[in-house]
Formats: structure tokens, sequence, C-alpha cells
RNA sequence: GGCGCGGUACCCAAGUGGUCCAAGGGGGAGGUCUGCAAAACCUCUAUUCGUGGGUUCAAAUCCCACCCGCGCCUCCA
């Protein structure tokens, strides 16, 4: 085991991954608003962040992760009346719908999902705190951040504010800010909002003010790793940082890593547009989970992902290539054989595996390794040289793959019908299916390949793909 | 304007000084296998890494300039 190393935004380098607490990471990951449906590019995100987690695990961390659910924001504040629901009911709804995603891309249930309006309280302490420090003012009715009293800041986002004055690029006037970097940590309350009665006054919590306060509740002042989306890392990450620290006086993160943002067709997703994708739209075009998340996966997460049909395509194929080998290693009849050639060959393959995560979660040459070793395994097969005795190892080695990328289950059409979203069609049963299957075979044996090839398009049309083994038995799958 | 990411074959994409006259996946062409398919395998599909200079015995990889795409700096994964 090499060691692991991770892209430190904080520092722009890479560095090697040594947590506080040997044996121990603590992760928070910034989950999403629950305003909507969660899209893809949200996705590409937490699907880095599970393959961080996932991978983690592997290398035999004990992992504690929290993931927030932002469930008071402007958006919701204004859209729950409109749909004539509190914003509890509002956010229920989405919430739900989140976690339903979740489940389907295979995203491992973090340790805590954090609601943020299950934290108020958390939260109303927390602004207490910078209060009583200086670190906040009151305004108005509501609270902000003094930037002034907190010199490190910009470290994170590498911002440089020396040169912007109070009203240098902002008119002073129309806001109630000392400065015009401060940020509202507190919201007045406004008549017809929704808001909470407490001791700092009634109102609601800014937008960055949660994940501090839940961060420090469940991972205690300094935490591991720190995750979200390029775009959070200003203002979101850097006033995170600013009211963790100013109210502890300890480091707040020691490594923050960002993924990259996922476009459509070379633009950036927008509604106006009309390239906005949520998991629901592609389920309804008749794509894959599976497809969706090696996709997402396949390419680093510090690379900017192109999203596109064909793309989506091409992961589906490439996952299909594996399931192919897996089944194929477990069910053709290899010669028995006390040796095992391939041994040495599938454990350099783990290695390359390995070594690819390692280094900063590079999917793509991970996968490389994968690759390369089935092609060798298909040919020995094809060839008569791949020995029973190693099989074990090879299975063990994609069953490490998929610890990490989990893509190989083919549970997609199961999980989309337990959901409700499977496409519309209307299938065969598996019973169905074998009878057919029996009566092309009957057909074939008489000879009668009119017959059989009449049955096996038909299956086709409806999506079921037939493969004649060697053996003489029949191989099926959906499509 | 400031900060940052990227431009590698038809598509996705790794590689950041020699082991690269450039991984891996997808697609395409031809072939093996098959009654035919499918799957799998084999061969081919970048004398070249945005462009132009430079450094070096050696560059996709370092330096300089330029061109192009994108992000953040306001809400955003």
């Amino acid at each position: 085991m090499g060691e692991l190393q991770f892209q430190n935004t904080l520092s722009g380098r890479k560095e090697p991954f040594v947590p506080l607490h040997a044996g121990e990471v603590k992760m928070y990951t910034c989950g999403p608003t629950v305003y909507d449906f969660a899209h893809i590019g949200n996705f590409r995100t937490f699907v880095f962040q599970d393959v961080l987690r996932r991978f983690l695990h592997q290398r035999g961390f004990h992992v504690r992760q929290v993931m927030n659910l932002t469930d008071v924001d402007d958006r919701i504040i204004q859209n729950a009346p409109a749909a004539g629901l509190g914003i509890r009911e509002y956010t229920d709804r989405y919430i739900k719908a989140f976690l339903e995603d979740m489940n389907l891309l295979n995203l491992e249930m973090p340790e805590t999902l954090a609601r943020a309006t299950d934290h108020i309280e958390d939260m109303v302490n927390l602004v207490a705190t910078l209060l009583d420090r200086g670190y906040a003012y009151r305004s108005d009715g509501s609270i902000y951040y003094r930037i002034a009293r907190f010199p490190q800041y910009g470290q994170l986002s590498k911002v440089n504010f020396s040169g912007i004055q109070a009203g240098a690029r902002v008119d002073v006037d129309r806001y109630e800010k000392d400065d015009a970097r401060d940020f509202a940590l507190w919201k007045e309350h406004k008549p017809g909002e929704h808001f909470w009665e407490t001791r700092i006054g009634p109102g609601r919590p800014g937008w960055h003010i949660e994940c501090s306060a839940m961060a420090l509740k469940y991972l205690g002042p300094t935490l591991d790793i720190h995750t979200g989306g390029v775009d959070l890392v200003f203002p979101h990450h850097e006033n995170e940082i600013a009211q963790s620290e100013a109210a502890t006086g300890e480091p707040f993160v020691r490594y923050w890593l960002h993924a990259e943002h996922l476009f459509v067709n070379g633009e950036k997703m927008s509604k106006s547009v009309g390239n906005f994708y949520t998991l629901r739209d592609l389920f309804a075009r008749g794509h894959r989970p599976s497809a969706i998340r090696f996709l997402l996966a396949s390419v680093p997460y510090r690379r900017q992902l192109n999203f596109t049909f064909d793309g989506l395509q091409q992961a589906a194929s490439s996952v299909e290539r594996l399931r192919n080998f897996v089944d194929r290693l477990k069910k053709e009849h290899l010669p028995e054989s006390t040796n095992t050639p391939f041994a040495a060959r599938i454990e350099e393959a783990g290695r390359r595996f390995e070594a690819g995560l390692e280094d900063d979660l590079n999917t793509a040459q991970a996968l490389a390794a994968v690759f390369d070793l089935v092609r060798e395994v298909n040919t020995a097969m094809d060839h008569g040289e791949f020995a029973a005795a190693d099989a074990p190892a090879a299975l063990a080695f994609l069953a490490r793959f998929d610890e990490i990328f989990a893509v190989l289950s083919g549970d997609d059409f199961e999980k989309l019908r337990a959901a409700g979203l499977a496409p519309a069609e209307a299938e065969l049963t598996d019973e169905e299916i074998e009878a057919r299957i029996a009566e092309r075979k009957q057909a074939r044996q008489r000879r009668d390949f009119q017959a059989a090839d009449r049955i096996r398009q038909e299956l086709a049309e409806r999506g079921i793909l037939l493969e004649d083994l060697k053996d003489g038995t029949v191989r099926w799958k959906r499509t």
C-alpha cells in the first residue's frame, strides 16, 4: 500500500493524507439544498464524495461522515408558501426524493445526515458565541460576521481583499453592513416569512452558519476532510472557516477537497438553456443508474466533466463489459489445475488499481488497471489457459473494484421498479422469457433457424438480448 | 481586472523530463469463433500531444509568448 495523496485547496498542492487521529477520518460533505430535485451536476459531487468515503473505508479507516441537508434558504422560504406548504412539508418531499436517488446511485449513507432546521439551536449558540467574542455585530434585525476581525479571511479562495474597501465597489448606503465583505449569520424576520423565535432574536439562519454549527457539533473543532463543489470555495467554505475558527480558536479543516463541475454539451447546466437533467429525467429516457454512476465516477473529480448522451452510452457499454466478464468468470468451466499462473498478474492489477486511487482518486487510472486485467484474462480463457484455481483471486479483485465503483450488481431494473421509476414499457416476466427461450431451443434443434431467429428478434425488440453459449445454454439479459 | 481549471486520436480520457516513436474505455474497419448472431479474442484506427519559439543529450511533460474553451469573484454541487 502506497501513500494516500489528496489535492488540498487550502495549500493548492497535493499532500499526503494523514488524519488527525490514526485510523479515523472525520469528514463533512456539503449536501443538497432541498428546494427541488437534485440534478446530475449535484450528483457528480455526491458520487465523488461516495468514492472518497468508500476508498477510505477500503483502506481501513473508520469514516465518520456528516452530510447536511439544507432545508431553509431563500428559495425554500419563497417556494413553500407558493406551494401551499410549510417549509418542513415542502422540503420533506425533496429529501425523500434525494434519499431515493442516493439509493439508486449506490451512494452509501453517511453516518450522520443533518437537517438544518433540526439544528437551529446549535446555530443560535454559535452566533451567540461569535457575538460574545466580538466577531459579529447586530445591525437592524440581522447579525453579521465582521470580516475585519479575521485577518486570515481569503486563505482558502486566495481572494485578495486588501484592495476592496467598504463602499469601493458597493454602494454602502444600500447596506446596513459595516463592510461590504461582511456576511449574514442571522437574518432579520420579515413579515410573512418563516422565522424562529430565539434568544438572539427572531429570524432565520444565514446560509453558511448551518455547516459550521453541524460540523462542530458532530465532528468537533477540527475535521480531517471537508468536500463540496468548486463553486462553494467562495464564499461558502471561506465563511465556514471564518465562523468556525473564530468560535473555537482551532483549525477547522485539514484537507479541503473540491469537485469540478459537470457540464452538458460544453455548457454549464441551467434551466434557461434547457440542458438541466435530474436522475429521473435520465431514467425516463431509459438510462440506467449504473451507467450514470460509472460515467460520473470514471472522470477524475478535479476535471470538468462534459455530460453527453453519447458519453452515457459509452459508460453503459463499459459496465456491460465488466459484468460480462464477472459472469464469465463465475460460470465458465475452467481447466482444473493447482497452478495459479495468473496470481502474480492479478496482484499487480490490484496494486495498479490501488495506486491510481491513492493518487488523488485517479479513477481513470484505476479503471485502466481493471480493464487491462479483464482483457488478459478473457484472452487466457479463450485459449483455455486460465485455471479454475485463479478464478477466486480474479473475482476478489473485481469485488474490490466494486467496493469503490459499485456498478456490477446488475440490479438496475429491480431498483428502478422498486422506486416506481422503471421505464413505462410493458416488461416480460422472467417466466415468459424462459418459455420463449425454450421454444427457440426446440426450433434450433430441428434446425429451423428462421423460427429461432424470429423469436430472438421478437425478444430483442422487447429489450431482451440472447447469447448462445458454447455449452448449449442460453444467457439472456435486459438491455 | 483578480483567482483558478482545461485544450492529448471520431468520442470520453490517463500520462506532467527518458521505461511514451502516448494507458484504458467507447465507436469504426477487417478477421477468428458461431447455422446466423451475441459475447470474447486478434489486427488496424495520434510519426503525435492548441500554436509559435526556447531550455535540454532527451519534452505531451520545463520556460516564454500567443490562440481557444470554461469556472469563481452575486445564488449555485
